[in-house]
DNA sequence: ATGGTTTTTACTGCGTC
DNA sequence: GACGCGGTAAAAACCAT
């Protein structure tokens, strides 16, 4: 799509912009008249003028399109693309804004760059860099947001949750929260707190042994995450077991033909307990595991206990306790 | 700190393949 | 004999007070 597309007035961008460029354009025809002569409008797009058909009149000359450059489909889409610029992430510490110096001694057209030239792009290089990692707060957030985004990596996590993370990193940084706290603990919570935001939670056992932290250290998580939600007054409510079916499911590789029949098996038995308070105190993850259990003994997949134990960070023992009741509250014979 | 609850650890016997 | 399952007791972890 051109972009200089020439269209009516400002307000139009805004409201037709379901409708496809061309469809706009032909609407336009019909409508625009010239003033003087009430010959047809026509637009050149290069120039961004309307211009009259029959007289030459040029009725406006400042018809470039402002509104956003791509097509949206929601309301929400249309501040994020914005027509100029790179896209902003949060993911680098200064969200992707800074200027780039090519490491590669060429110049726009591929040459090579004279001595001169060369020793000038390595000193603009060296004072470029030193600038943009000016300060210890951006040091600081720099090495949080590697360590962020080498977790979630590790951990499987999306971008989304990558962005929230490093979204919440930054509000710490902004109150000061950091100081008198290691980085790595506070970027560990951040992640935590981000993975169960999203909907994808992933418990602390999890990410103790991807974060950089000694086994003895690894409380310094808990403490951050309950400080950050403390002070950022994070709406945290509890995980709700079914967000963790999913991947359960997928980590124990179950025929796809029951897939489908046993997390809704196991979606119901979730709905019959929650609805005897059977959730409250309980290990999310124990009912999620116990869920998918009783889900594959009604299935027929062929599951064992420890299998959905190894998976699911528990034990047998509580599996057992757990589905019997599940079967139970479900009002199901075993 | 305390007490109540859940979860884990470790060990057991039973039945089946 | 290996494996899955069920049960138990004691220890550990967790939570609200």
């Amino acid at each position: 799509m051109s972009s200089e597309r020439v269209i009516e007035n400002d307000e139009e961008s805004v409201d037709n912009n379901e409708t496809s460029g061309t469809e706009q354009v032909k609407e336009q025809r019909k409508t625009l008249e010239c003033n003087e002569c009430g010959g047809d409008l026509r637009k050149n797009e290069k120039r961004g003028e309307l211009v009259c058909v029959d007289c030459g009149l040029v009725a406006d000359d400042q018809h470039i399109d402002r509104g956003p450059e791509w097509r949206t489909f929601s309301s929400d889409d249309m501040d994020s693309k914005s027509r100029v610029g790179a896209p902003m992430t949060k993911m680098l510490h200064d969200k992707g804004l800074s200027t780039n110096i090519d490491w590669r001694d060429k110049d726009a057209y591929g040459n090579n760059l004279s001595s001169r030239q060369r020793e000038k792009m390595h000193r603009l290089r060296k004072w470029n860099e030193r600038y943009r990692t000016q300060g210890h707060q951006d040091r600081n957030l720099k090495l949080a947001l590697s360590e962020i985004s080498r977790m979630s990596s590790a951990l499987g996590l999306n971008d989304q949750v990558q962005e929230t993370a490093s979204a919440l990193y930054r509000q710490c940084l902004e109150k000061n929260m950091i100081v008198g706290r290691s980085i790595e603990g506070m970027a560990s919570a951040c992640l935590y707190a981000a993975s169960r935001q999203c909907k994808t939670p992933r418990s602390l056992d999890e990410i103790y042994p991807v974060s950089r932290l000694s086994n003895d250290q690894s409380i310094e998580i808990d403490r951050a995450y309950r400080y950050i939600v403390e002070e950022l007054e994070l709406p945290m409510e509890p995980v709700d077991p079914k967000q963790y079916l999913n991947r359960f499911l997928n980590d124990l590789d179950i025929h796809p033909e029951k897939r489908t029949a046993m997390q809704q098996q196991a979606e119901k038995l979730l709905d019959a307990t929650e609805e005897q308070n059977l959730h409250s105190g309980r290990a999310p993850t124990s009912l999620a595991a116990a869920s998918i259990y009783a889900a594959g003994l009604l299935e027929k997949a062929g599951l064992t206990q420890t299998e959905v134990a190894n998976v699911s960070d528990t034990t047998q023992v509580t599996i057992r306790k757990r589905y019997k009741e599940m079967l139970e509250a479900a009002g199901i014979p075993y």
